[in-house]
DNA sequence: TGTACATCAGTGAACGCGCGTTCACTGATGTAC
DNA sequence: TGTACATCAGTGAACGCGCGTTCACTGATGTAC
């Protein structure tokens, strides 16, 4: 299991540069092929090229590790909801503000179907705190996507009001169900896919 | 750790009299209280007081006990949903297929505000087979209910075919962050249990 | 009814393994004077 | 500009532990005659 990267670090500097980051990537790609029960502190440091105690020099013990993937994990999400946004540009049409919102959910889904490993740790909760809030974070993407509906008149204020439990409630279950691979083949599961969305556009009366 | 049970055991017999069933209710038990992570063979066997070898006699190994406590698990979520059925008994009109529609779905959700941990157990996919089908089945008790508000007229041919997955897929969804702890306090999970369930009978035209 | 024997359901000791973590350490880097 | 020294970021060996699993076994049970 030496990989090329293993190798490349006999003839590389003491200091890594960039270890942190480094191991959080290789967790990301990890938990991305093998799911989050494999994850463990010896594997990555081999995987990085580094000894396991060097770990410890940038995180407290596995668990802040775990949750430092956990962070990424939702941040890739998030930057492939940004992503989709490029898709639809800003515009102060009704029409825009709802080609948006359909979008990043439709963006949250395919994250559910395509990185469905991620999807397990990314919504997991770790005992240890996270310091820094996901950047970007999928949630407040959520709210200023409704809230643009909103301030044009397609959301109303009373429908504003429950809009992002009940937004993040639908599209989260069904890129869970996804991510299990419990939506059918792929022409199924992309047929759902746009149901389910026009399904949130429906119970919140976004016209 | 020495529990009653434990010690129970050394005046037992020598037969067990249903290890099988002992063992999963022991998991059931243990994921409850501490999560699915440290779910172990040996420390479920000590619990039900019994050598750890003893396990290898009802299951293969403990890949196929995992996913035995998540059958169970999912058919713990199946008997809330039938416990909740009887609270709106069966009658012909509407307003009763609406009743039983929401009482089932109230239930799914209410398994994840209170068996948070047992929803992450019944959710992931395990590489071996189950052999017996859930029973009660989840997914069956939905249908059967979908279809009694299509009988009724509740919900047209239309709808009726995209209902399971947009049904699924909200309350299963807010179920999951319920068990996370992603909706609040208690009254506000309350509150938008209610709203999600109305989301959902609005998304599908019923009434 | 009593006995022989196959079968079932458990025991207990041992296995190798890989894990997370700690220790004393050393190589590399940056800074003060 | 060169040197002394504190600090940072890694090494490598070792730790104890608990895990899943295997082995040869024994106690209990059911059945045929």
């Amino acid at each position: 299991m030496l990989t090329m990267s293993t190798l490349k670090k006999s003839d590389a500097e003491f200091h890594h540069g960039d270890l942190q980051a480094a191991l959080v990537t290789a967790g990301l790609r990890h938990v991305e092929k093998h799911g989050l029960n494999s994850l463990g502190l010896r594997q990555l440091a081999l995987v990085t090229g580094v000894s396991p105690t060097a770990v410890y020099r940038h995180f407290a013990d596995l668990e802040h590790l775990k949750a430092a993937v956990g962070k990424a994990s939702r941040e890739t999400l998030g930057k492939m909801m940004v992503d989709a946004l490029k898709t639809a540009p800003p515009s102060k049409s009704a029409k825009g503000a709802i080609d948006r919102f359909l979008a990043i959910g439709g963006a949250y889904i395919d994250f559910g179907i395509k990185k469905s490993n991620l999807y397990e740790i990314a919504f997991i909760c770790f005992d240890s705190p996270v310091l820094e809030p996901d950047s970007p974070n999928p949630w407040d993407l959520l709210m200023n996507s409704l809230t643009e509906l909103n301030e044009i008149g397609c959301l109303s204020d009373k429908n504003f009001k429950t809009a992002p439990m009940i937004a993040w409630s639908m599209v989260h279950g069904f890129a869970g169900l996804a991510a299990q691979g419990a939506t059918g083949s792929v022409q199924e599961t992309n047929a759902s896919k746009k149901e389910v969305l026009l399904a949130v556009l429906k119970s919140l009366d976004i016209k």
